[in-house]
RNA sequence: CGGGGCGUAGCGCAGUCUGGUAGCGCGCACGGUUCGGGACCGUGAGGUCGGAGGUUCAAAUCCUCUCGCCCCGACCA
């Protein structure tokens, strides 16, 4: 390993995208790919980014009434074969469960023994299993709204995973609810939508472009699927939280009917909306750099590190104590409601290898604090969201007094910094030609990082967005709310009622 | 399932063609010199060479079978 390397990650992002994304990962200490194909261990720092990520979405959700329940981690086949789409679009990606017994095998191993009767499904989503609860809980209109979130795990048995983006188990939150009118579940869809919307671009610092799915992305079973998509900084787009209305779909299906003030049986309106812990590969292709992780002080597991520099010091235990108050003093601040958090890194490393750790996972703030800074009553701080090198002495006082101002500041910093990337490789494209022009790298042989979001019309027709998708990879991403104006489909000369997102997804 | 590649120390790899004592870098432990930008020197611990069978005086290396992983494709809300 060289010496000195000009930054902390290699490749970087403009030599080899998606390596720079796994090592990231790795020098961050998110998390590390496990024994089991396809599942990952998702390390403390990334687990504290998760909960931060649960803790706010959580208090939306219960904001705006909704409640937390658990259903069960296994689903009867039957279940999944009750809704047609449902099945087809599952099918092919469900982990399935035939036996519940392991016996010692002919060869000394383990063989499984007693076949269940019929098989248990390892949930891929529960609309199902939860449909079939709800059926028990809806009988009147005085039931609904029945508005149920579970945080949980699930499965799907993909062909190939990526860390956080495509994993074959991973975390979401599933919000499952019931409504007496077609009008009411489709508020909810848009309603959990915006949930998302601000949550991604207020605490993720993610801007994203909330809008609605063609038919050919739709949720299996639903009527409408609605989605955020964010630009990652290779300019390809990530799918970072769906809602869906599901009409009387699934409704139909698992028998979810109530008695109306008439004295009528209706089937119910229900809606599903999720996110799940790809949200952490979509802030780290957001924001991180060749120097490894960034993250937003909102979620950030600690906001602050405070590196006591004792090497050539007189009297280490002075710089140590100075450094502990300093830790009080700044804990005892607030920031965005909670308190300031504050790693205290006294390990005996150097101290260049120590901040270097730091840099790589995303930490907002670093202190080098030693007997220069208490002899003039200082710390040296470095931010997160400005060079390594770019280091500045900042008295004691005025850096804690000002902790939760410069915190938001490096929020901001993220936020603005991220938008003005959505809306530099954002552009109208009118003609087939330039359509295919910003798809297609210079070099097709290494392609360079290229396109972005193309915003483009099309009237509906489904042939001409899977010809697309054959030709250049390249899919509608969503029908942006904002976008009303028609004009003319760049493919067909048709008539098109809106611009749609076209671009290179995840 | 089709095409390609790889399994050797915790991680990354060389050694295999041409059989002859198991190597290197990083990491780890200890000692010393260092320490405000990724330290250096020395010493040391750590390996059934993915597995099974075969050829041979001798196999990481050759042969047969097998297991697993990765990449490209198909697939993917």
């Amino acid at each position: 390993m060289p010496k000195k390397q000009p930054n902390a990650i290699s490749p970087t992002r403009a030599e080899n995208y998606p390596e720079w994304y796994q090592q990231v990962v790795r020098a961050s200490d998110l998390a590390e790919t496990s024994p089991v194909r396809g599942c990952m261990v998702i390390k403390p720092w990334g687990y504290a980014l998760w909960e931060n990520i649960q803790r706010v979405l959580d208090e939306r959700f219960k904001e705006t009434g909704h409640r937390n329940a658990y259903f069960p981690l296994f689903i009867p086949k039957s279940f999944l074969e009750k809704e047609a789409e449902h099945v087809e679009g599952f099918a092919k990606e469900c982990a399935v469960v035939t036996h519940h017994r392991l016996e010692a095998g002919p060869d000394g191993g383990l063989v499984p023994a007693g076949e269940l009767d019929e098989p248990l499904i390892v949930r891929p989503t529960s609309e199902t299993i939860i449909g079939a609860m709800f059926s028990k809980w809806v009988e009147s209109y005085r039931d609904l709204p029945l508005l149920i979130n579970q945080w949980a795990n699930v499965v799907r048995w993909e062909m190939r995973t990526r860390m956080f983006l495509r994993t074959t188990e991973f975390l979401w939150q599933e919000g499952h609810t019931v409504h007496a009118s077609e009008d009411e579940a489709q508020a909810e869809t848009r309603q959990m939508l915006e949930v998302y919307r601000d949550f991604a671009r207020d605490y993720m610092a993610m801007p994203v472009i909330p809008g609605e799915k063609s038919a050919a992305e739709r949720f299996p079973g639903a009527v409408a699927t609605f989605s955020i998509e964010a630009m990652m900084q290779d300019r390809k787009a990530l799918q970072a939280g769906t809602s869906h209305f599901l009409g009387q779909n699934f409704a139909k299906a698992s028998e979810i009917k109530f008695l109306t003030p008439e004295g009528t049986l209706q089937h119910a309106w229900t809606t599903s909306w999720g996110v799940s812990t790809r949200l952490l590969g979509g802030l780290l292709m957001t924001h991180s750099d060749d120097d490894g992780l960034v993250l937003p002080p909102r979620l950030a597991p600690a906001h602050i590190v405070i590196m006591p520099m004792t090497g050539r010091a007189e009297d280490p235990e002075a710089v140590l104590s100075y450094c502990r108050r300093l830790r009080d003093d700044l804990r005892n601040q607030q920031f965005d409601g909670r308190r300031v958090e504050v790693e205290l890194d006294e390990r005996d490393i150097r101290g260049g290898e120590k901040a270097w750790q730091w840099i790589k996972k995303g930490i907002p703030m670093r202190l080098e604090v030693g007997p220069r800074d208490m002899a003039d009553d200082s710390v040296f701080l470095g931010r997160r969201d400005r060079s390594p090198k770019d280091k500045v002495s900042v008295k004691r006082s005025d850096f804690v007094d000002t902790v939760a101002a410069t915190l938001s500041d490096i929020q901001a910093a993220l936020l603005a910094r991220a938008e003005a990337h959505l809306e530099k490789h954002t552009r109208p494209i009118d003609s087939e030609v330039d359509f295919r022009a910003f798809f297609t790298p210079d070099d097709p042989e290494h392609p360079e990082i290229h396109g972005g979001f193309a915003l483009s019309h099309w009237s509906g027709d489904p042939a001409v967005e899977a010809r697309i998708k054959q030709e250049l990879g390249v899919t509608i991403r969503c029908l942006p709310l904002d976008e009303h104006a028609p004009g003319q489909c760049p493919f067909t000369g048709d008539r098109s009622p809106q611009r749609v997102v076209w671009a290179k997804a995840y």
